[in-house]
RNA sequence: UGGGGUGUAGCCAAGUGGUAAGGCAGCGGGUUUUGGUCCCGCCAUUCGUAGGUUCGAAUCCUGCCACCCCAGCCA
């Protein structure tokens, strides 16, 4: 055993199948499933869902069914199961030939209904949707039986059959389960099975016009598939008895439900319905907007999937309530991105430098490395010439006495190219502002290095002007300045605690020249800024990064330090 | 006495009767041609709380407290 092995991280679900793989609840077999109503865009909470479950699958050699819960029409469009498959797909499972939808069932679940009915252990309902509320009780109070609840089986098959052949208008009958009206839990209290819907499904168009409620259908979904451990959230726990109950009165074939805690992050929002509030008020640009917490808006702020699985796996599973953290994410992300990403020179915010010793027309070719962190990355050609940008925040008038960059009489290197001396501040006359800054250079110092034992602390990132690409850059935010943005004791909304600066749109940034190349997925970290990638709203010609996140910046915390 | 859950550090989270893992955040130091990365160190005498059982309790028992979920013909 070595002391240095990595553990397998391990949560009570997997406990659950560990000791069921040593009593061969199932054969042996491990069979999950992911199962989304594509009403929605995935978001990181689903991503910790489907982690999870194709997880297990994987790592026990078992399978994951991806399967769409489209048990109402009314809220289901393709657009969502579309943009479900595409990020399941990229965060990087795969769930065997076909993916699978409950409307696949709806005639198997039909019969399976008959069999209650025959059995008399369900009915159709002639309450209103009100009058049924009414008789459900309340959560002290136990309910009372409807009126309709002792009709003959005969009658009971026959109305079903005359819901399903489209006779009765909507909201004009149920089918129910007959259970027990003053049970503790609302659930068991003759559930509704079946609701009259003529509205026209995503996939089965107009055949249904009768739809399975979610209750009756998931554990039927479940048992058909052969599903071993149905994961879902603890919302659900309540509902367990009422999915084995169904199942053992069918008596078919039984997974086990069981339930943790879904993710909650700070500094965000993760319902569907908030948000779609987000998207349809145009807060955000839409479901892809890289502030969102939707995985495609994560792909497109340039996250990486192994970031988010890496997460997903840190944040552990369990059954309390709790909300992660988002530096963790940020860590994941930092992490993943430090080894892979190519390091280039971007300056955000341009102030000229003109190395006033420097040859006018001389052109320098200068050999940077890609990654520090990965040899095999290589290197390139980075051009050098008389007037350079840096960045504005690298040049201070009055520095700080901690402060080791730009500022007058002071020598920075440039990282890659020469070690240069502040000697002139160049204002406009009228409004005081810095036009340019005269440097001299040392030409001793190329690569960025003497071998005299100068002590040169600040290392400075920087584009050569006249071979400089123009370029948008996107520096995203917290979408919330609050972190529990639902947590407003005043009476506000959280749509009143978006961050003003989620977005900054930098429109005037330099970057190399190789950049002009960059294309979608290519991951950048720029020098000493953070890391980037191109947006989708790049055209030719017109250059679009965004930021995924910003470096970790210990001199703004001495900064902060320094003013309090 | 409606029913179902959960309480371990600022945030997650292991631990399942033998004397509190790990990660993030934070703090201190070292290396560094990114104030990045990396490395080292610090960070719970205590597990919601009060009792009890035991040689020994975060783990077992009892009471109490706090928080979350449930009254859709949503999922």
């Amino acid at each position: 055993m070595n002391d240095n092995e990595i553990k397998p991280s391990t949560n009570f679900i997997r406990t659950i199948i560990d000791d069921d793989l040593k009593t061969n609840k199932y054969q042996g077999r491990v069979h999950t499933r992911f199962p989304p109503e594509p009403n929605g865009y995935l978001h990181i909470g689903h991503a910790k869902s489907i982690c999870l479950n194709f997880g297990i699958a994987l790592d026990y050699n078992g399978k994951c069914n991806l399967r769409f819960d489209d048990t109402n029409p009314v809220k289901e469009e393709d657009e969502y199961v579309n943009s479900i498959i595409e990020d399941v797909r990229w965060l990087g499972f795969d769930w065997g030939p076909m993916v699978l939808y409950a409307s696949d069932y709806f005639e198997q679940m039909y019969e399976y209904a008959v069999q209650l009915i025959k059995k008399g252990k369900a009915y159709v309902d002639d309450l209103t949707a009100d009058e049924i509320r009414e008789y459900r009780g309340t959560l002290k109070m136990p309910g009372k039986e409807s009126p309709y609840r002792d009709r003959s089986m005969e009658d009971n098959l026959d109305l079903f059959e005359k819901m399903r052949s489209g006779e009765f208008p909507d909201g004009s009958r149920v089918l129910r389960a007959k259970i027990d009206m003053k049970s503790g839990n609302l659930n068991m209290r003759d559930p509704v099975m079946y609701r009259i819907l003529h509205s026209t499904h995503h996939r089965t168009g107009d055949k249904w016009c009768i739809y399975p409620m979610y209750d009756w259908a998931h554990g039927l979904e479940d048992s058909i598939e052969g599903i071993t451990h149905s994961i879902c959230t603890l919302e659900f726990e309540d509902h367990r008895p009422l999915y084995d109950w169904y199942l053992d009165e069918l008596d078919i074939y039984h997974p086990q439900q069981i339930e943790f805690a879904r993710l909650n992050l700070n500094y965000t929002v993760m319902s569907k319905r908030k948000l779609l509030q987000l998207v349809k008020e145009k807060h955000v640009s839409g479901w892809d907007d890289p502030r969102m917490p939707t995985i495609s808006g994560m792909r497109r702020r340039g996250y990486t999937p192994e970031a988010i699985r890496e997460f997903a796996d840190r944040v552990g599973v369990a059954k309390a309530n709790s909300t992660a953290d988002i530096a963790l994410l940020e860590h994941c992300l930092r992490e993943d991105l430090n080894k892979r990403a190519k390091r280039v020179m971007a300056v955000l915010k341009p102030i000229k430098v003109i190395i006033t010793n420097y040859p006018e027309d001389k052109v320098e070719e200068l050999e940077a490395e890609n990654n520090p962190e990965d040899a095999s990355a290589g290197t390139r050609k980075i051009y050098f010439s008389r007037e350079i940008y840096i960045e504005e925040d690298d040049f201070r008038e009055d520095a700080p006495s901690k402060y080791f960059r730009l500022a007058p009489g002071k020598e920075v290197r440039l990282k890659h190219a020469y070690y240069i001396t502040c000697e002139k501040v160049i204002k406009d006359d009228k409004t005081g502002e810095i036009i340019e800054l005269h440097c001299s250079y040392d030409p001793k110092s190329k690569g960025g290095w003497t071998d005299d034992g100068r002590k040169v602390k600040g290392t400075l990132h920087w584009v050569s002007v006249q071979h400089a690409v123009k370029a948008e850059v996107r520096l995203y935010e917290h979408l919330f300045v609050k972190e529990f943005p639902e947590d407003n004791p005043d009476g506000t909304t959280f749509i009143e605690q978006i961050n003003p600066e989620s977005l900054i749109i930098l429109k005037d940034c330099m970057v190399e020249p190789g950049l002009k190349t960059a294309k979608l997925g290519d991951r950048y970290q720029f020098l000493r800024n953070g890391y980037f990638c191109l947006d989708p709203d790049s055209i030719e010609d017109k250059l679009v990064f965004n930021r995924t996140t910003s470096l970790r910046d210990s001199w703004a915390k001495i900064e902060k330090k320094l003013e309090s």
